[in-house]
Parts: structure tokens; sequence; C-alpha cells
RNA sequence: GUGGCCGUAGCUCAGCUGGUGGUAGCGCCAGGUUGUGAUCCUGGAGGUCGGGGGUUCAAGUCCCCUCGGUCACCCCA
């Protein structure tokens, strides 16, 4: 065993499902980009203090912090989601609205790791701070969709429910309390626990047990107000207009305590386990403000990039790129051709490797084969001599040929048009 | 954080109720082919059986602790 391994819950990205990765970002970018969100990169930790206020009473803040003291006695953590150093962003440089942005990278949390959840984990998301319209729901709501579909997966499930305003929230929640507190000893302790501190959490419960309660508590329709119902009538209207279909599912709630009006989950429909939620996100209106900031709407989503990927190989979609290289030179005649040819096939745009120390010519064209390149440019004693190289395709079975090596990138080039077309 | 299962070569794994030498496949390296891969044949390298302690004449196999993974709960991406 090595001395060292990652920590847990921590892991290498190493190829080939590092490219994917990468070709993963890239189709979101394409997409979001498309829709005019510009790329932000906020720092990896922030003042706990930007954190707090995603909810005291959420799990993520409560245990699930990466926090610690730094040198210069600031109380700091790794953040744990990205939305809130967004706002915190929107804050500290009062960008002009509509402000759309989308990011990329790691989040931290700490929590018992198993599949499709590790304390590193990365998401791709957006947010749209300072507009109210309905339409940016259907907007924001629709990209997610559109991403999954541009990635090739086609069993994702979209969830959607309202939790009205701030204070039909409320009106809930007291209501909903007063429900599970009648239910008395027989709901569960968890459930009881979850109850002092957020009632509308209760609803997430899958113990067999709580299900009769929350099979008869009162619903949220029941608690919007007018302008809340009719938000979230013209978000259904515009989905369906778009063609995006999606369930209506009145006890999603969503662990942050900062969401309100639209909130949505996609679901894996291939992943039968508890991490079957690919991503999510909602509308946060009151955010921006608990940062100090003006009054400000905001929504967005994050999407968990492991999970999704997962749910690609379930459903045998969006596999790692290609990353061969076209081209690779076998010099048995010392190296110093190699090394020349490399060079100036990599500065002319063609992708080549090459064989190191100087090994027979078995083991060079073992390693040729195993690049995946297209073509074989062979130089041994007798090509260096004559100033040639031999050509040799690895992938078809076409005969090889000696050619100049003056003429050996445009050859090259012709080649490997007619082998990718 | 709580509980179940698991941990043998780089990878996937065999090893029955503890009993003489640690398996196999893939991968890697070399040779067969004195200048040619992918196929085939032959050979080779590679292991503190996750780590520590204990029981026993004897432990990969049993017990305890520990580390790691996995699944469920909790929660979420």
């Amino acid at each position: 065993m090595p001395a060292f391994q990652t920590s847990p819950g921590m892991r290498d990205i190493l190829a080939p499902e590092s490219s994917r990765w990468r070709a993963f970002t890239s189709v979101f970018a394409d997409v979001v980009e498309s829709a005019g969100y510009e790329l932000i990169v906020p720092p990896l930790m922030e003042d706990l203090g930007v954190f707090s206020r995603i909810g005291e009473a959420t799990d993520v803040v409560t245990k699930e912090m990466y926090d610690f003291i730094d040198k210069g006695d600031r109380h700091v953590a790794l953040r744990p989601e990205q939305t809130a150093s967004v706002c915190r962003a929107f804050v500290q440089h009062r960008p002009v609205t509509p402000w759309k942005a989308w990011y990329s990278g790691p989040n931290f949390r700490y929590e018992k790791p198993q599949r499709g959840r590790y304390r590193q984990f990365d998401q791709v998301g957006i947010e749209v701070l300072g507009v109210d319209d309905p339409y940016l729901d259907v907007e924001v709501i629709a990209l997610g969709w559109e991403f999954y579909r541009r990635l090739g997966l086609r069993q994702v499930e979209l969830r959607l429910n309202s939790l009205g305003e701030p204070a039909d929230r409320a009106r809930y929640v007291d209501a909903l309390r007063a429900h599970f507190e009648a239910a008395g000893d027989d709901l569960t302790p968890q459930s009881r626990d979850t109850l002092a501190k957020n009632p509308l959490r209760v609803l997430d419960s899958k113990r067999e047990s709580d299900a009769r309660f929350i099979e008869s508590a009162p619903t949220i329709d029941q608690f919007w107000s007018p302008e809340a119902a009719a938000h979230f009538a013209t978000v259904r209207a515009g989905l369906t207009e778009l063609g995006v279909p999606f369930t209506i599912d009145m006890k999603l709630v969503r662990g942050l305590d900062y969401y309100r009006h639209t909130t949505f989950e996609f679901a894996g429909g291939t992943l039968d386990s508890a991490q079957n939620a690919l991503g999510g996100g909602g509308r946060y209106d009151g955010l921006v403000e608990d940062l100090g900031g003006p009054a400000t709407p905001g929504i967005g989503f994050a999407l968990g990039v492991d999970r999704t990927l997962l749910a690609c190989d379930d459903e045998g979609v969006f596999g790692a790129p290609d990353s061969a290289v076209a081209v690779f030179v076998v010099d048995t005649a010392g190296g110093a051709a190699a090394m020349s040819i490399t060079a100036e096939l990599r500065s002319q745009g063609v992708s080549a490797d090459r064989s190191y120390e100087n090994r027979s010519m078995k083991a060079q064209m073992k390693a040729a084969n195993r690049s995946g390149a297209e073509f074989a440019v062979i130089i041994g004693t007798d090509e260096l001599d004559a100033g040639t190289a031999i050509v040799k395709p690895l992938r078809t079975t076409g005969d090889q040929s000696t050619v100049n090596r003056s003429d050996l990138l445009t050859d090259l080039r012709s080649r490997l048009q007619e082998a990718t077309s």
C-alpha cells in the first residue's frame, strides 16, 4: 500500500475520465454562453459568514462545513456551494443587472462519502441576479434541460414546485408544524428532531411509519398568495410552451433555507439510489439582502458533475472523447529524427507522440499502436541516410509507403484528411 | 454521525469447515520475427494477502482494534 493516498471522499480524476470532465464543462459552457451567461470564478474559500446565510438550520451549515481559523484569526470555510459566493460577489462588485453568471468547480462538504457523494465534489451552475420575471425562471430551467439533452441523457425527470412568497412559506411552515405536532409520538424520533428545526424537511422523510402523516399533510398550494400562484402558473405555461416536460411535486422543498417561489430538481431516471438528484435550484429572492446588499431577486441551479456522469454511464451516453494523437513517430536511428519530426508536426498543428530511450522497433511499434495514432512515421538508418520516411497506416489495412522528408508534412495532412472524412 | 457488507499483483478476481509451496485472466516487459504494431506461441517481472495486536503447533482464512471502500439511514450534487 502506498504511504499516502487521497483523503476520504476525495480522489484523483485520471484519463480517460478527466477528458470526459473537460468535455462536460465545455458542453455546459456552450449551452449557457449561447444564452448570455458569463463565467465567474469565485474563490474556494470565504468568510464563514457568507455560507452561514445558507441557513442556520441546514445540515450544510451545522455539520458539513469545512471551516477553520486562518493565521490572521479569520474564521473561514471552503465553499459548500457557489450560490452564496456569487451573491457575495454581486454585493461586492455591483454589476449591472440582469447579471447572468455561470460557474464550474469544486465544493466541499464534510459528509460520510459514498458513491455519487464526495467531500470534494464538482458542480456546474448558473445564477441570475436582479430579475423577478417568471419567464427568467423558465429560461433557467430550460437551459438545464437543454444541457442534459445535449449530453444525450433521456431519462431525466424534472420536478417542480413553488414555495410561494416568504409570508406564504411562513404560514405553510406553521401549518405543517401544527399538523406534525398533532401526530405526537407516532412520528419517528428523527422526524420529531427535524420538526423542531425545520418542519418543511419532515416532508423529505423516507421512513415508512412517517408516510401516512406526510400523505395527510397540508400542501403548499393552499398557502400561495395570488401573486405567487400567478408567477408559478406562468412558469408552468412557459415550460409547456417550450416542450420541457415536468411533474409538480408539492413535497419538493429542497435543503437550503433561502429558496422561495420556484424550486426544481432534476432526478436521474436510471440511478436507483439515494443519490438520484442530479441537480437542483430555485429562486432565492432574499439571499443578496441577507449578505448586506440591496433587495435583489435571484434564481439559479447547480448540477453535480459526478452524478450526471454516472447517469450518462447508465444510459450509455457521453463517453470519453477520443484523445489519441494523429501521428506516432518511430525512430530506431537514435531518436534525434523523432525529436525534429514531432517538433515540426506539432508546430504545424498535427498532434504527434514518440517513444524514448531508443527502444526496439517492436517496442516502439507497440507504443504506436497503443497511442491510437492514425499513422506511424518510421525512421531507420536507411531512411535517415536517404532522407526519407516510411508512413504506415495503423488503423486500416493499407500498405505503408516511403516519402521524402521534405514532403512528409503535406503527405500526412492529406492522408489524415482522407482518414477522418 | 449511526448500522450492514467488503479489502488477495497496476486492474478484475479464485483460495471450501485455519494445514507443506499464495491463483488465474487482463495489462506490462522480453523473445519467437537479424527493420514493423494490432493476432498467435513461449518466457519474465510484479504481492509486507489494507495496517496493528491476539488465539493456535499452524492464520489470507478465527477474534479485537484501526484505516479505507461500499450500501442503507440522515442529507444532498
